[in-house]
Order: C-alpha cells, then structure tokens, then sequence
RNA sequence: GGCGCUAUCGUCUAGGGGUUAGGACGGAAGAUUCUCAAUCUUCAAACCCGGGUUCGAUUCCCGGUAGCGCUACCA
C-alpha cells in the first residue's frame, strides 16, 4: 500500500490557509529567503489566511543572536508582519512527544552508533548508506537494555524497504513518487536528544495546523521523508508547494562567501531601494502574473499571486559578479523597477523617504526643501541614494571646485561665457524668481546677445549646480533663491577672469 | 555514485501541435528637449541535442546532454 497525501484538497473553501516561514537563524536574511517569505505572505493575504514566523533553531550550534537580529532587521524592513510568531527552541517537548510516539508505533529504531564524524564512507558499497547495519535490527529487548543502561543513541525512522512507493503533489512540481527504498534511515533525535530538522519542522507543522508548506525546491526531496514523518505521527500532510530557487548568473546558489552582499536584504535596504520595489523585482522571480504587468503594488502582487504562476526552472540573480560598485552590482531589473516606483510615489512620500538618506549622507536638510528638491530631482534617480549626488547642490553654502571650463557653452568660448554671466547677473537681480518670468527673461537676454537658448542656459546652469547635466534650470533657480544664484554667478565671473 | 527536479532572446518571462514565437530589463539607433533624465519610435536578440508520435513539432513521448537539488545526529 502505498503512502500518499495531497492528491484531494479537502480544505473548504471558506477555510483560511495557515503558513508559515520558517527560516535558521545562521545567517542574515538573504534575497532566496526574502522571496520565499513574500510568496508566502501574499498566498496568506490572497486568501484571508495567517502568516506565521518561525524560528527554525534547533541547531544550537550554528545559531547565532546576530543572526536573529539581522533576519528581523529584513523582514522588518520589507515591512510586510506577521500573525504569530514561534520559536522551535521553545517546543522541545512537543518535538520529543512526536518521536517517542513514532517510536512506540514500531516506525523508529534507536541507533547506539557513534556519531559521524564527517563525510566518510558514503559513496561506499550499494545501500549501506541507507542505515547502519545491526541497529535496525536490533531486538527490542537489546535496545532496551542499551537504552537503560545509558549508552547514548540517536533515533532514527524506520523507512520501510518494501516496494513502498511514498507520494504527494505538490502544488508547483505535480504528483511526486519515490521508492522508500531509496530513503535512507534519516534521523529523527539526535544522540543528545535534541530533534532534527526534518521532526522538529514536521512536528509543528502538524501543530500549528500548517494548511500549506511554502519553501524553496531544495526541500523538495525531503519531501518524501516528511511525508513519512507526518503520517508516522498520525497527522495529515499538509499541501506542499515548492519553489524554484534563485541562483547567481554562474548558476551556483547565491552565497554570501560566493557572491557577497549582494545576496543580503540589508545591502538592497542601505542602497536605497523601495521595500515595495525589492518585493516586485523578487516576485518577478520565478514568477509571473501572466497578462506582460511588470511593475504592480503590493496590493497588485496580492490580487495577482496564484501557486499557478510559479513555474519550475531556477531563476537567475543577474548581479554583476564582481562586487564591484554598489550600484552597478544589481539586477539591472532590480534598479528600473526601483525607478519606476519611485516615480510612482506622490512628492511628499518620496520626499519624506529621500530625507533621511539625505541627512545620513552628511546634508543638514529641512523637511520643506526637500519637498521642494523632490519632483526636481525624482525622474533622475534610480535609488534612494542618488538623491545625494543628484541634489547635492541644493543643500550646500558653498559649492565644490568645478572646473571653470565646463562653464563654456557649445561652441562658445570663455569670452561668451563670461558675457552670458554678466548679462545673467543683471538680468537674475531684477527678475522675479519664478519659472515663467525666468525663462521669458533669459531668453530674451540670449536673443540680445545673439546667442542660442542652450548657449545662454548651460553657463548659468554649471555656475549654480557645479556641474553640466542637472535638472531643468528654472526650476532649479527657483528652488536656490536670487540670493544663492546671484552668489554663484558671481564666485563662476571669478573663476573666469 | 544513487535518487529527484529543470531546460524559450544575455537576464526575467508569455505562449503552445500550424504564430511574423509575445512582453520586459539591458544593448543599439532615432525623435523630443535648456543639459541630464523621463517619454516616444525603431532595430538586433531565443524555443539544448537526437529520435519518435503526427499531415505538421519549439509545444506531446522517449533518450542524451547540461544545470540544479537531496543523499548529515545542517537546515
């Protein structure tokens, strides 16, 4: 007979799903486990569901409080919540419940050899690696008396070596079958008595009434195990559904030694990018709303996600891979949809969110004149971090060294600059500093010297901003004041003569 | 090695027995413009290979190849 699951939904459809994330705390939030938590959140909220964190922590070893910290700090900053929250440190009992009901069922055995100490023999002769002969066999009695007497031991499922076939379907991969011969004896307690992954994560799925186990495709093999697990425990398997992993463009599983900060959340979060615009550009891995939309709002994503737009090929992270430049490392996707939600956010809020990364980059700025810089500034970044170069100007006494000959318009020479200035000056001191007047001014004053718009623009323009490309110029002159132009024009005469 | 999964432009993807194989990013060219952006237009760019099935396969099946995953008292 074979073992199965999930070929039936028998979940009503006014039953709200449960999932949950369930990440170890071994390391920082990396983008793989971004992704995987976001497609779990949308599948709770697209369907009145709950959303639960779980700390998967029962690796004493490798678990660090860093590590707690900085996958807080991510999803933090995704700013999308969660309905409960659980430690798996915290539910030894209940881990240790399951297996010893495992094992009272016969589907467990104890295995009183040594721990191994690495890789060893595992390629060796055909199917020893499946167990450790003489333990499974091991008369009850014996293993008793073992047990008693103190030896330590670690517990393992019994995988049945029939021609059991263990089987479910999973929601993304289809009807998935595997020979239980081909399991090995994996094991369930640890010789200290801790719970593995594979029980403590079955265990409280099983609890905490798990409806659908969101994960990455590198579990989809354990799949098998578990499913054994829970049926082994006497609970009902929940709907799987599996997604395919985000790798580097060399096809290699992002790694932070591999790769670098790049596979981080933070490194997006410091480099300016949008939560909403991080989530859209990961949604957009390995999955697809299917109608050609690319960029969509949170509520967007919600409304689309199905597990039916999931496919099944890895998708690549098309970072570049020396880490380079901390902006020409991403996606290049990544950076155009950033873009594009910024320009989809109304002034105040982009300003209100360019300010502090303004203010941090050294710039002693007020709230109202960043509300003013905003729209001049918000067509020309891409991140929230190149408002610090693309505004600079705007928020500073005095400007930086210039080279005093980008001064010089097209096709001109230090003689017309220096004549464009002059008749600036006289013109800016009287002019009222609003758009219209300015360009009907300026333009007038070129026609009188003879010269082109642009070669009446670009002296003045260099002369306030310190630079050649920067936003429109009367905009600009607006935003600084007479004051502050009629200063600069002056420092850029000097700089001429 | 064993087992499992996957394969459409450089990248993310849509599609699906008969299509000019669609979109997006990135790239190139052009338009617009006071510079830079933004915007618009155009162009280049893909069905891994081999067998079947079929009147016809990129699509379905099988095999190969490649990549990835699992194969721990890690998760």
């Amino acid at each position: 007979m074979d073992i199965s699951s999930g070929f039936t939904d028998t979940s009503s459809p006014t039953s709200r799903p449960r999932v949950r994330f369930a990440p170890s705390p071994t390391g920082f939030l990396h983008v793989g486990s971004a992704r995987t938590f976001i497609f779990n959140w949308l599948y709770a909220r697209s369907h009145g569901g709950t959303m639960i964190l779980r700390l998967d922590d029962t690796d004493v070893e490798r678990n660090t409080e860093a590590s707690v910290s900085s996958i807080f700090d991510g999803l933090k900053w995704l700013g999308l919540g969660w309905d409960e929250e659980y430690k798996q440190s915290e539910r030894l009992a209940l881990h240790r419940q399951t297996a010893e009901r495992i094992f009272q069922r016969g589907l467990a055995y104890r295995d009183f050899t040594p721990a191994h100490t690495g890789d060893s023999e595992k390629s060796g002769a055909q199917g020893t690696w499946l167990f450790n002969p003489g333990m499974r066999e091991l008369s009850p009695a014996e293993s008793d008396r073992r047990a008693a007497a103190g030896e330590p031991f670690a517990l393992r499922f019994r995988v049945p070596r029939d021609g059991l076939q263990v089987r479910f379907v999973d929601a993304v991969y289809g009807e998935q079958a595997k020979l239980a011969a081909d399991i090995e004896d994996f094991a369930l307690l640890r010789s200290d008595g801790m719970p593995t992954y594979h029980l403590a994560s079955c265990a409280d799925d099983a609890d905490l009434g798990i409806s659908h186990i969101i994960r990455g495709q590198d579990h989809l093999t354990n799949t098998f195990k578990h499913v054994l697990i829970f049926e082994a425990a006497g609970a009902k398997p929940p709907q799987f559904a599996h997604l395919p992993l985000l790798v580097a463009p060399d096809g290699t599983k992002l790694s932070k030694r591999r790769h670098g900060p790049v596979v981080s959340v933070t490194t997006y979060r410091d480099a300016g990018f949008l939560p909403e615009a991080f989530i859209n550009f990961l949604c957009l891995l390995g999955w697809s709303p299917k109608n050609d939309r690319e960029q969509m709002s949170l509520q967007e994503l919600t409304a689309a996600f199905s597990l039916e737009g999931i496919n099944r090929a890895n998708a690549v992270v098309n970072f570049k891979e020396p880490a380079t430049t901390p902006e020409g490392t991403f996606d290049p996707k990544a950076v155009w949809l950033n873009a594009e939600h910024i320009r989809a956010l109304t002034v105040e809020d982009l300003s209100a969110r360019l300010l502090p990364v303004v203010c941090a980059a050294g710039f002693n700025v007020e709230p109202a004149r960043m509300l003013r810089v905003t729209p001049l500034i918000r067509e020309r970044i891409k991140l929230l971090r190149d408002a610090v170069t693309a505004a600079d100007f705007f928020f500073v006494d005095q400007l930086p060294p210039y080279d005093s000959a980008e001064l010089i318009p097209q096709k001109g020479d230090a003689a017309m600059a220096l004549k464009v200035l002059q008749r600036a000056r006289e013109v800016l001191a009287g002019v009222e500093f609003k758009h219209d007047p300015l360009d009907g001014s300026l333009r007038a004053a070129a026609q009188e010297l003879a010269i082109k718009p642009g070669q009446m623009f670009q002296p003045i323009r260099v002369a306030v901003c310190g630079r050649k490309n920067a936003p429109p110029l009367f905009e600009t002159l607006e935003v600084l004041g007479r004051e502050t132009t009629l200063a600069r024009i002056e420092d850029a005469i000097r700089k001429l003569q």
